[in-house]
RNA sequence: GGGCGGGUAGCUCAGUUGGUUAGAGCAUUGCGUUGACAUCGCAAAGGCCGUAGGUUCGAGUCCUAUCCCGCCCA
């Protein structure tokens, strides 16, 4: 019975199945699970966790990439034999999540004040029941083999554990605090946010010049500019440089704040830019980062004149309940009329935005929990300078250098209700605070029962920093955590380097005292064709679900991975995904034909020893030349590079080239087809097992379907390692195999009769020569052959359009044929019959132009080896060139012989 | 202001210990289909590797300067 397959790969029907084909067979799990009596302590893992999604999110390019690279790491070293660990989760994203609730909520008309806290939260365990598994279905669609079985989520009773336990440690050190801080507070979604969540982005504004009038002096006046009139209500101060001769004489006097009459000093300080607007800085402590640090300096007092809305408040006088910017508008006309006004000037400004949403962030004393972050990062700057962590590329240490070195402290509260709530409770009596592990009863300072919980939640990115270990069980001695941490890789983006991955290694060394891995790879940003941010305003945005729909996850998979270089973005093209669907598709059909040749050829050999042809040698020559190469890359995290060598030798070296051949091998039959068909088995698979990190889909398919049919046809066929396996993904990686001495020697021979055929169809292309026209051929293969072309007459007539009968092979000729045109390859000549279609006229200068520039050629060459090269160069990369040479003489002396 | 990355074919990009004729996909042009694949094959054309210096026997690759683009931090 024949074996066949349908004629075009068919990744709908496939990729699903093949997917709950793994997971059903645990195949996702790691094969030595310390959790299990078998378990060998010996057996090296390899773990990553995984970047985790937001439990209520949707799959974009983003999470395609990290997911297709991490897994192409995973697989890679599952088959290396590494007991490998992918663990999979989400988090449970505080700010976003609680907006989609609120949002839901709205359109039934209730607010979440209205509801309650612990309805809310109802609600959002609710919407998080809902929702969160879409975002891991969608992971598993493009082919994660992620262990499923050890699914987390930030917070899981396991990981708030976790989250309670690293805030109690920290608390207990001394390492957070809370206190009134300038902090950057959302107006809109009314809470704190991180330095990290504020993004500044330059846009067109204003630079307003008034007058600070001297206190008790009706013209005297220090000129100021601000971009910001409104914080004018908060003013405690204006600066000038100590040594700015302008306005020396007013240091220590005192201003009169505009409109509502306080009098404030004029100090001085050297922070203030003498060349910047007028030389004087109205300083604003509440309001400002910098005049608060200036504020501090001086001993000013403070004004918060914002409330929680940003609305001005009671010290703004006549401005109170106003928004910030209403009241900048109203606040400068009464200045206007007042007489203080100088003038406006266009300014750029730097608008700090809400990273999430994009509203106006204020500045804003809040009473608010941070982390000290300097001992932390001072750990995590040692990791990677001592090389415990090695970041990829090697350029983003820099980066991660800079940003730990000139780090403030953390902001980690959020009035939020959607988290992990401050394990802090505060004392209605004694008015201490009590920090536990378990929720307390009474206040640990007094025994009074009047306590109660802070209200605020920590930053997501608190519990997600804790990701690597608290999923493995931390703070509880799990045999998860002590075996398979720390883990191996980080893989993410490198726009979360700080958000993330410098948090994690400052929580883990905090914590765990080791680093929770020893590599981060991170990959770059995914933007349309033409390198602009997806973006749905510019509506340039890819869904990789609509993607994978078209064009298969393989597809799409292998485009991110090899169409990308560690760090660096990428633009993803529909073009490509394309291209790469046609590629697993080729892989699909050379499969349908592989198959079909080895049930054609004998199922035993006659003789036990195999003949083996130019093309043989020079595909498993190639194939060991790949392995090699592709093992090399993997090394060091070139995988695109990789990639594109697979695409490579599959396309151009299997099937065009070798399989052309092969099919005229198996059609010989006997020991010729019986060996062919075992080397095409061994090459062919071999070849799958190095492309499955990349498209683990059609490449399992295959391999069912080739081990089957080989199975069913002979018990001889079997894979280069002599073993089938259930499942591709648990095959081994291929060993590099070492080079025996034979492989150059083919290599070059096939090069040859690779540009001899080439030679014949150019030039019959050129001569519009009819494609069904077999012509006969004369080839003067020269001596050192020895009837090598005998052999490959057929192969020769096959891929070049010639007439094999017709075709005579010499070593040596005294005279060209007679009406032939002649081709040269190096040392091989090949005349055919086609003089009579030929003006002589411009087959001579056809002749002449090959000629001149086999000439310029050895001349090059002759010039280079008789520079200093021959003798400074090392003697292979010389001798490469002296082999040149002599070929492109020879081919010289026999253009020259037809001429 | 500080730091980082990039500028290679019409477009999008590879090109990692420097090795002497710079590659791919797409697009373009020509030819080709009963025999694995038109989701294909065979071929062609297309590049002073941003600019100027330097190091070296040798530079797309290393160094310096410079211009342009992008990103991060302040």
């Amino acid at each position: 019975m024949t074996y066949e397959l349908p004629k075009t790969y068919d990744f709908k029907n496939t990729e699903q199945r093949i997917y709950a084909m793994w997971e059903a067979g645990g195949y996702f799990q790691p094969h030595n699970d310390p959790n299990k009596p078998d378990f060998d302590p010996n057996v090296k893992p390899f773990v990553i966790s995984i970047p985790p999604p937001n439990v209520t999110g949707e799959l974009h390019l983003g999470h395609a990439m990290f997911v297709s690279m991490e897994d192409l790491m995973i697989r890679y070293h599952r088959m290396k034999g590494y007991s490998t660990l992918w663990v999979p989760g989400t988090d449970h994203a505080g700010i976003a999540t609680q907006l989609m609730v609120e949002r839901a909520l709205e359109k039934e008309g209730l607010s979440r004040e209205q509801l309650g806290r612990e309805k809310f939260l109802e609600r959002t365990w609710a919407w998080k029941e809902k929702y969160g598994g879409l975002i891991t279905r969608q992971i598993r669609r493009l082919g994660a083999s992620c262990d499923w079985t050890r699914e987390r989520f930030t917070m899981d009773p396991g990981l708030s554990k976790a989250v309670r336990e690293a805030f109690v440690r920290l608390y207990e050190k001394g390492l957070i605090y809370r206190g009134p801080r300038l902090i950057n507070w959302s107006p809109g979604l009314k809470t704190a946010v991180s330095d990290l969540e504020v993004e500044y982005s330059e846009e067109p504004g204003t630079l307003y010049y008034f007058k600070y009038m001297l206190a008790g002096s009706d013209d005297a006046y220090i000129p100021v500019a601000t971009t910001r009139p409104e914080t004018i209500l908060g003013d405690t101060a204006v600066a000038v440089h100590p040594e700015d001769e302008r306005y020396r004489q007013y240091i220590g006097k005192k201003v009169v704040v505009p409109i509502l009459g306080r009098d404030i000093p004029v100090i001085a300080d050297e922070y203030v830019a003498r060349e910047f607007g007028t030389g004087a800085l109205k300083i604003t402590p509440g309001h400002d980062p910098h005049d608060y640090e200036i504020g501090h300096r001086h001993g000013l007092p403070i004004l918060s004149i914002f409330d929680k809305d940003a609305r001005v408040n009671h010290l703004g006088g006549p401005y109170a309940g106003l928004d910030r910017f209403e009241a900048r508008k109203k606040l400068w006309n009464d200045m206007k009329a007042a007489g203080l006004v100088l003038k406006e000037e266009p300014y750029t400004l730097n608008v700090p935005r809400s990273q999430r949403g994009g509203e106006i962030i204020e500045p804003m004393i809040s009473e608010q929990w941070f982390v000290k972050i300097a001992p932390l990062a001072e750990k995590a700057l040692a990791a990677v300078k001592n090389g415990d962590i090695k970041i990829v590329p090697e350029h983003f240490e820099k980066v991660y250098y800079n940003w730990l070195e000139n780090i403030a402290d953390w902001c980690i509260s959020r009035q939020l209700w959607w988290g992990h709530r401050i394990p802090v409770w505060y004392c209605a009596d004694c008015g201490k605070e009590t920090c536990a592990r378990e929720d307390p009863t009474t206040c640990a300072h007094c025994g009074s029962a009047r306590i109660e919980q802070d209200p605020d939640v920590l930053d997501t990115w608190f519990s997600s920093g804790l990701w690597p270990f608290s999923t493995l069980g931390w703070p509880d001695d799990t045999p998860d955590l002590r075996y398979f941490y720390p883990t191996s890789y980080m893989e993410t983006g490198y726009d979360i380097l700080f958000f993330w991955v410098a948090r994690m290694i400052m929580s883990g060394l905090e914590f765990t005292g080791k680093a929770p891995f020893h590599t981060v790879y991170l990959h770059g940003l995914i933007r349309d064709e033409h390198g602009q941010k997806m973006s749905k305003t510019k509506g340039n945005v890819i869904d990789p679900l609509i993607v994978m729909d078209d064009f298969g996850t393989d597809a799409l998979r292998f485009t991110l991975l090899v169409g990308s270089t560690p760090g660096k973005d990428t633009n993803l093209s529909l073009k490509k995904v394309e291209a790469n669907r046609n590629f697993a598709n080729k892989l699909w059909n050379a499969a349908r034909l592989v198959i079909g040749l080895l049930q054609k050829a004998p199922s035993t050999p006659a003789s036990p020893e195999p003949q083996w042809t130019l093309a043989d040698a020079f595909i498993f020559a190639r194939l060991k030349a790949l392995t090699r190469d592709v093992e090399r890359l993997f090394q060091t995290f070139q995988y695109g590079q990789a990639g594109q060598m697979l695409y490579d030798f599959f396309w151009s070296d299997f099937a065009d080239w070798y399989l052309e051949i092969a099919k005229l091998q198996v059609n010989e039959g006997g020991d010729r087809a019986f060996y062919t068909a075992d080397l095409l088995v061994r090459v062919f698979e071999t070849t799958l097992r190095l492309l499955h990190p990349f498209v683990p889909f059609v490449t399992e398919e295959i391999y069912g379907h080739l081990k089957k049919a080989c199975n069913g046809h002979s018990e001889h066929f079997k894979p280069q390692d002599g073993r089938w396996n259930a499942v591709l993904m648990i095959a081994r990686w291929p060993e590099p195999m070492p080079d025996e001495g034979w492989e150059d020697e083919n290599l070059r021979e096939f090069a040859l009769f690779q540009e001899a055929v080439r030679a014949i169809r150019n030039l019959r292309a050129e001569k519009n020569v009819k494609p069904g026209l077999k012509l006969g051929a004369v080839v003067v293969e020269g001596m050192e052959r020895k009837g090598l072309y005998q052999t490959l007459k057929r192969d020769l007539a096959a891929l070049a359009g010639l007439d094999e009968t017709r075709i005579t092979v010499h070593a040596q000729l005294a005279q060209k044929p007679e009406g032939h045109v002649a081709l040269v390859a190096g040392p091989i000549e090949i005349f055919l019959p086609l003089a009579e279609m030929l003006d002589p006229e411009e087959e001579r200068a056809r002749l002449q132009k090959e000629l001149a520039e086999a000439e310029a050629q050895i001349a090059r060459l002759e010039k280079l080896l008789s520079s200093d090269f021959a003798a400074k160069a090392p003697p292979q990369v010389v001798q490469k060139e002296r082999d040149k040479l002599a070929l492109y003489q020879e081919t010289a002396a026999k253009l020259r012989a037809q001429l």
